[in-house]
RNA sequence: GGGCCUGUAGCUCAGUUGGUUAGAGCACCGCCUUGAUAAGGCGGGGGUCAAUGGUUCGAGUCCAUUCAGGCCCA
């Protein structure tokens, strides 16, 4: 090692001859800090109606957005969601789109309800729905300022809340149409049924308590004629925990693939009988009644058994014998009692199976006349499992009872057991729109494709739809019932009903009297109003007529719909239902869906696993754009394939925060570059253009084309890694490395170094522009330093220009990076060994091959020294296959201005110059 | 249990119609630089392409099964 190395190097006499950049534009984002000055800057321009205004004429697409529920903070899955939305929504700007976004919330249902009602109880519904009201609001404030932070530009001054009377009246009027078009009609559906509070749950406000009930074995008899010989005189055995609904027995499921056991089977007591029962709980059968299997007679699948009735135990009728999969062989027989009238899964096979709904049970949990026993009317049905024991007993159908301990619902707030109850509730039939709807979906265009399977089954297979609900925070249902009960369901009262709410808002349906709407609907004296509230799903499924068919900047059908992939069941199949009904089409011409947020280790992470776990990273956005500023949540967003679920962690965001301080950095020097250079005197024309320049803009139009093809296909991620290698290698380790010396060292106005400046400038433009999307802050803030006036976000994508696609700087830079790659592993390993330290003290004997590299650039030693960084470069051609460098010491002094060891150096008038310094310092 | 989907380096992701030693960025390790400096450059290590079986001259890429995970149902 030579000794100058070893000496410190004195300060540089020159410095201050050198153009090293210069900007105000800081390393540090301090984003936390300067995010709400530029927010509270665009809102002061009102950028938003700027953008709004410029793009006024142009082409339009409508991304619409799909509400969320107004309440909780925003959580990461919902900032995910509405910066996607954003990134469309700026980008098909940039593109030369008018893409107006209104932004909107679902304001009504349970959960608001829930908490208004948790915190005090005995509330009117008017109270009720006022308070409601305020939660609603409250939060869409919050969500708000969260997505306004996290920089997603939108109309927020003029959302659409699906609790606006004007909306509310829209609801209506497709309820009217629905009418209209015979597809509501009115039937009994087992409900979730608190007899001590009187009404009607919901899954949320249901607790699973500790309850012991009576556990019994009953025997039906086979009652049909022409039975196969084995199963003459035989009985199906049922195992319930609820006797009090064998009133309301209508049948007996057996699983299709199960095998039953039909035999002989005696007790202790020599009473012998023919039973079926599963084979595999045949044991536990004979357990808990005492009847073992003496002879068996037959082996049944489930199956075979459909079609057969059964004589109900203590009623004149018979109950069918049906299949279900929901049977199990956990307990009982494998025989499962069905009264459609009092269980989910009892109902469906009833409907199924052609059974009527029968639920003899008032909204008190008393029998009601249709029970079919005297005795028993009246008499509340948890007060009724004793005498249908005892009743079941005399008629010898009782095998065996005990006591069985489980969790049983119980409600929240009487605290009593919950009971299934059939009462009367309004459906769509889904069936007279279902083929519509399915040859809609083919007409729309889904992200990724198989979204179309999804939804395409989902609406193949969906039962009718229920539409009401017996809450109060919600849109009325609006049907009336004439003084004899009969229910008005009319479209003609609805749209009365309509044109009222969009006056005055739904609270008027609570607050006048039934004698007010009757006159008011046109209904004679004694009709009342109905107490059900519609679906929330009816809500924001209307959001295609009560916000886009309103709203004078939007239009129906959408371009785009983008929601989680579980709007495949719910907005995005509720919307098309109403949407065929309203307009006979889809109310979207192509949808994304997006994946759900999950820990690195592939896991959900969701609110609700908040509460239990205390090492749970915090999952709401304000943690993070206030730890990390919005554009690092953004730059998140941009990172990651959000078509598959969605990995999230803190840990994620240091890895954005090493992409965006490379983005920026990478921004910072080429602003700094660019000081002291006026485009409009200094540019050069492009065939003065060196061909590192030449290649830097080719790679330049490449990355501009690409960005807008992948900002175009909803990529993000692609203009992502786009931006960030062109950052790194294109311009950080390659161009701006190369053309350091020839902008600090060269003469101000030296033509090599306008010419990069020239290329620069360029560049800086158009990273700008491709950034604002993704990086909506620093985008915006570097095109400040670039010396505009106006915000990027009022810009176009930067226009391609082919003049600029250059194939033969392209090709003369690859083979150059073929070569530089073969002198810096000799350099490196000259480096390892301390023969030298950096590039410049190197001398570089370089070895090519006779063929190849037959660019005129390698005849061109100045270029290629500048190329690959090295002071003194020399060539020689052989018959080696393949490129080879020897690397040496470099004899000649070292310029003390600009650090090459160059011949030159040594000569007067300045002895420690090199030419090229000696001319520029003149 | 059913429907739809996913599983490639520590992390986030590329891998065209099956065909050379599986790529990128970040992270990591070492060196250089101190004229992008709470920056920058160079070099390097790292993958049984979830597993198993099959089709094929040849599979990360096709088929089957299994395992793990997600959404929606039950």
């Amino acid at each position: 090692m030579s000794d100058k190395k070893k000496e410190k190097d004195a300060p540089n006499p020159y410095k201050e001859t050198l153009h090293l950049p210069v900007t105000e534009f800081p390393m540090r984002a301090s984003l936390t800090e300067r995010e709400p000055q530029r927010l509270a800057k665009w809102e002061a321009e009102g950028l938003y109606q700027q953008i709004q205004e410029k793009r006024r004429g142009s082409r339009k697409f409508i991304l619409h957005d799909g509400p969320p529920f107004a309440n909780g903070d925003v959580h990461m899955g919902t900032a995910l969601n509405k910066i996607l939305k954003d990134l469309v929504v700026k980008s098909k700007t940039m593109l030369g789109w008018h893409a107006p976004f209104v932004p909107g919330w679902d304001c009504h249902g349970l959960p608001i309800e829930f908490r208004v009602v948790k915190e005090s109880t005995g509330l009117t519904p008017v109270e009720v729905r006022r308070r409601s009201e305020e939660y609603a609001r409250k939060y869409i404030d919050i969500q708000r300022n969260s997505f306004k932070r996290l920089g997603v530009f939108g109309d927020w001054e003029n959302p659409y809340l699906t609790l606006d009377p004007g909306y509310e009246a829209d609801i209506i009027r497709v309820f009217a149409k629905l009418v209209e078009q015979d597809l509501v009609y009115r039937m009994k559906r087992p409900v979730l049924w608190s007899y001590g509070a009187g009404t009607a749950l919901a899954e949320a406000e249901v607790e699973y308590k500790d309850k012991v009930s009576p556990a019994i074995y009953v025997s039906f008899a086979l009652a049909s004629a022409n039975l196969p010989a084995a199963l003459e005189g035989a009985n199906l055995v049922i195992w319930t925990t609820t006797p009090w609904t064998l009133p309301a027995n209508l049948g007996i499921a057996l699983h299709p693939d199960f095998d039953y056991v039909v035999g002989e089977f005696t007790n202790a007591e020599n009473i012998a009988a023919r039973f079926v029962v599963a084979k595999s709980l045949l044991n536990e059968f004979a357990t808990k009644t005492g009847f073992s299997l003496v002879t068996e007679l037959a082996q049944m699948k489930g199956r075979e058994f459909v079609g057969l009735e059964t004589q109900h135990p203590f009623l004149p009728r018979t109950s069918k014998v049906i299949n279900g999969l929901f049977v199990t062989a956990d307990t009982g027989t494998g025989q499962v009692h069905i009264a459609p009238g009092h269980g989910a899964d009892d109902y469906q096979a009833g409907r199924e199976n052609g059974m009527e709904i029968l639920s003899p049970v008032d909204g008190r949990g008393h029998y009601t006349a249709e029970v079919g026993l005297p005795d028993l009317v009246g008499k509340h049905v948890f007060q009724a499992n004793e005498p249908i024991i005892a009743l079941l007993t005399e008629k010898g159908a009782l095998l065996a009872r005990e006591s069985y301990a489980h969790q049983y619902p119980h409600c929240w707030r009487s605290k009593t057991p919950i009971i299934f109850r059939a009462v009367e509730q309004y459906f769509i039939r889904v069936e007279q729109i279902r083929s519509k709807a399915l040859e809609e979906i083919d007409r729309v265009k889904w992200l990724p494709a198989w979204g179309r399977n999804r939804i395409y089954g989902t609406v193949e297979s969906r039962p009718d739809w229920c539409i009401s609900r017996q809450r109060t925070w919600g849109v009325p249902l609006p049907v009336f019932y004439h003084a004899d009960g009969t229910p008005v369901v009319s479209a003609e009262v609805a749209r009365k009903v309509a044109d009222i709410i969009e006056q005055v808002g739904t609270n008027a349906w609570f607050e006048k009297s039934d004698a007010e709407w009757a006159t008011l609907v046109g209904l004679p004296e004694g009709a009342v109003k109905g107490n059900d509230t519609l679906d929330v799903w009816i809500d924001s499924g209307c959001s295609h007529v009560a916000v886009l068919d309103r709203h004078p900047e939007l239009h129906s059908p959408a371009d785009l719909y983008i929601e989680a992939t579980d709007q495949h069941r719910g907005w995005f199949q509720s919307s098309l239902m109403l949407s065929v009904v309203a307009r006979g089409a889809a109310p979207y011409k192509s949808v994304i869906t997006h994946g759900f947020v999950v820990d690195t280790s592939g896991k959900k992470v969701s609110k609700s696993d908040q509460g239990n776990d205390k090492n749970a990273k915090p999952m709401t956005a304000d943690h993070y754009y206030n730890k990390y500023g919005a554009d690092l949540v953004r730059l998140w967003v941009s990172s990651v394939d959000y078509q598959n679920e969605v990995p999230f962690s803190e840990e994620l965001f240091q890895q954005a925060s090493e992409s965006y301080r490379r983005l920026r950095n990478t921004l910072r020097v080429l602003l700094g570059n660019l000081d002291g250079f006026n485009a409009a005197e200094d540019a050069v024309e492009a065939d003065q253009l060196t061909l590192v320049d030449r290649w830097i803009l080719s790679q330049l139009e490449n990355l501009k084309q690409e960005c807008r093809e992948a900002y175009d296909a909803y990529d993000f991620r692609k203009v992502f890694v786009l931006l960030n290698q062109f950052c790194a290698v294109d311009l950080s380790a390659l161009y701006v490395d190369i053309t350091k010396d020839r902008l600090y060292c060269d003469a101000t106005s030296g033509l090599r170094r306008r010419a990069t400046q020239t290329a620069i400038h360029r560049i800086t433009d158009a990273l700008c522009r491709l950034l604002a999307p993704i990086l909506s802050f620093t985008a915006d803030e570097a095109w400040e330093y670039l010396g505009h006036q106006t915000s990027v976000h009022l810009e176009d994508f930067p226009e391609l220009d082919p003049s600029y696609v250059n194939p033969e700087a392209t090709a003369a830079v690859q083979e150059l990076l073929k070569v530089r790659a073969v002198i810096q592993q000799a350099i490196e390993k000259a480096r390892q060994e301390k023969r030298i330290g950096s590039n410049l003290e190197a001398t570089v004997e370089l070895t090519l091959p006779e063929s190849g590299f037959q660019h005129p650039v390698f005849e061109a030693l100045p270029t290629l020294e500048e190329f690959f960084i090295l002071s003194v470069l020399t060539i020689k051609r052989t018959d080696a296959s393949e490129p080879s460098a020897v690397v040496l010491e470099s004899p000649h002094q070292k310029c003390a201005r600009c650090w090459k060891h160059v011949p030159a150096v040594g000569h007067q008038p300045h002895a420690d110059l090199c030419d090229r310094c000696d001319e520029a310092v003149a």
